[in-house]
DNA sequence: TTGATAACTTACTTACTAGTAAGTATGATA
DNA sequence: TATCATACTTACTAGTAAGTAAGTTATCAA
């Protein structure tokens, strides 16, 4: 038999893994117990309702990226290396062929979603922004960014794009999401790079951020 | 009795409705059936499977479409009143409560799709995103817009930018659509603001597109 | 007036959904 | 050795999903 608390990770992996892939409403108990070799009563076992298991998910989710903005090297970092970090947080999650991120996929969900879930999405939606808001501000103070507006805004503007592209690529060629996080980036150096560039004539600008 | 052909009509717009608030795997021919107090075989009479129903919906949404850029007045415009007819465009489709746009709807699906609605999802977002890389290239061109990079990629950026906003609102504030749209048309002008107020010293920049 | 057709309803099927109650195998503990 | 909790299985329920076959009704053309 599987030692003990295996099982219950396991579902919540698989679970998570649905999620990204099909949508809240696009998998069920029994998708996860065939998967796993098990009986769906085995699935309630361990998570009583759907709800339950969603809400677990996305609770985790939200402490993986509270202990990883809290992970000193990333504190360490200059603003545009954190946002880098915070790019590739992303392209992880859609390393396996379909998926989306966990923000994206339960706001496309939310009005289906149980009422607990909908509070867990906000909280998670709001911790990137209240982050990225953050970085985005000290950005700009130390000179690496530039952008108008207030950086609660930029950080709205840049979450939407990333979210956005790591859908869109489902429907299109993968190497969107890439092309998607080189423009967010030239918006957000780009006063920066025209200033020194101002007399060139054309659109090609070196790069600030890498 | 109903008119002829209308019934039809009134399928497709509640499941549109219904799909654009709940996703594909969301809603039932019993939410439908029920909400135009018939049975559930009618709508079968209709569309015979949810598949048909589906593809018949995005064909006509990508008909409107290519109607729309047709449209006289339109093609008219400069490309800044283009960008912004297009964004509302995308506002239009948003105003009810907790609807996302018929793109961003369809990509979140997107595995959970039958093959044949895949297709025309893919049609959808190419079809969007061919229209904004004419609009950018005669927009940069004519001066109004200023970006660097290919006009596809940023055509990809601001479909990516509008579709995740689109669908952001709804575990966030409404306003942040507007924020978001805000924050594009600034990407596509900063370069030109900035030259005119270079030698401004922060990011307080007049408004060249509106 | 007949008959065809459009637009349904009635009444069903099969398959899947979340969820539950009761029973069982296994290993740790008293 | 008894017992007790953990981690299940077996076997179900009620509800909903998409889909279908056969019958009904209104309208209109010949």
């Amino acid at each position: 038999m599987t030692p003990a608390g295996d099982t219950k990770k396991q579902i919540m992996d698989l679970a998570e893994s649905f999620l990204l892939q099909r949508g809240y409403n696009g998998f069920s108990y029994n998708h996860i117990s065939s998967e796993l070799h098990v009986k769906n009563a085995a699935v309630h076992y361990h998570f009583q309702t759907k709800t339950e298991l969603g809400i677990a998910i996305v609770r985790r989710a939200r402490g993986q990226f509270e202990t990883w903005t809290q992970n000193p090297r990333l504190i360490g970092m200059n603003a545009a290396k954190k946002l880098n970090a915070f790019f590739d947080l992303f392209r992880n999650c859609l390393k396996f062929d379909g998926h989306a991120s966990l923000g994206s996929a339960l706001v496309h969900d939310f009005n289906t979603l149980p009422g607990q879930m909908q509070e867990e999405t906000k909280a998670l939606i709001a911790g990137f922004l209240v982050w990225l808001e953050k970085l985005l501000k000290e950005g700009r103070a130390s000179g690496i960014f530039s952008f108008s507006g207030k950086p609660k805004e930029q950080a709205i503007f840049v979450l939407a794009a990333l979210q956005g592209a790591s859908q869109m690529i489902r429907a299109t060629d993968k190497t969107y999401l890439d092309i998607a996080i080189r423009q967010i980036k030239q918006a957000l150096k780009r006063a920066e790079a025209v200033k020194s560039t101002n007399r060139k004539k054309s659109a090609e600008r070196p790069s600030g951020i890498k």
